[in-house]
DNA sequence: CTTATTTCAGATATACTGATATTA
DNA sequence: CTAATATCAGTATATCTGAAATAA
């Protein structure tokens, strides 16, 4: 011992419960593993759902754009489209290296997605959330206003 | 091609951007990003920085108690310490190998932290957030009621 | 020549499952 | 004997950085 810190116990920020983004953080942590358990069930991982999502929201992206969108390094959604690809979900057409390629979902990455859309609208609702559907409107809101704030600087 | 989809675009769950938990996740994932590069500035990782917060306001834990309360497994835990250790920021009193071990903040440890407070305080007031004082309390009020939910269950 | 895009290679971090030893 | 604890080993996954090739 003798480097043991002897002083009084407890954070000097205070009440971590009271750091909003820490909160954040957590509940992520929390909702996060839902989320893995739940696609599990349709064959994806959250960031392929995310990635199907954004594909079919807006077809026919590089994967450089996709990059952007959905804030990774292009080398990182470079390996999640080979495992989509491998999976038959999605297509690159592809010309060599230095062009830029075509995304687009395959039927299977669609019925992948139709498979997984019940399943997360389910873990959802506001009652899943433990929230009351006013509440839930509100925390939907402030997060789109933190995720702006976070994105714009 | 053949097997690409010709649907009209569009995910068949509505707008991505009404499901909570989904706006959570993308939430997170920006904040996180933040969390990682302001806590590198005190040399912790968040995850670390996690530990050290529940080690300091409640000392004395047993590396298993510690696991449960941040809802890792003990062998995650267990290598979370050992770098924690490396550092020089806790100590494992340790008997042998089924023995329970208290786990204690070192003086380098609490100045680890005490550099991370004023830094994690600064990226957590309600204007880095983008948000009004009043939106950042029912924020948090929100989170942590989902973060019951998704624990109690 | 400069910039954007994709890809290859390597490093690192993180958390998991399963098995083992020890203690209460 | 059983349950809890800590640890060791192996695996999987998910990023990242750096470097290289190609194209516009």
């Amino acid at each position: 011992m003798g480097d043991v810190e002897q002083r009084n116990p407890g954070w000097s920020g205070g009440d971590p419960g009271q750091v909003t983004g820490w909160t954040l953080v957590r509940t992520h942590h929390a909702v996060a593993r839902r989320f893995v358990d739940t696609l599990a069930r349709a064959g994806l991982t959250p960031t392929q759902f995310g990635v199907l999502v954004q594909v079919v929201s807006d077809p026919g992206l590089s994967q450089a754009e996709l990059a952007r969108r959905v804030l990774v390094t292009p080398q990182s959604i470079g390996e999640l489209l080979t495992s989509l690809e491998r999976l038959g979900h999605i297509t690159r057409r592809r010309g060599p290296r230095g062009k830029a390629s075509v995304v687009q979902v395959t039927k299977s990455g669609r019925s992948a997605l139709d498979r997984a859309t019940p399943l997360v609208q389910a873990m959802n609702t506001p009652q899943a959330l433990g929230l009351t559907p006013d509440e839930d409107e509100t925390l939907n809101a402030l997060l789109h206003k933190v995720l702006a704030a976070m994105t714009d600087s």
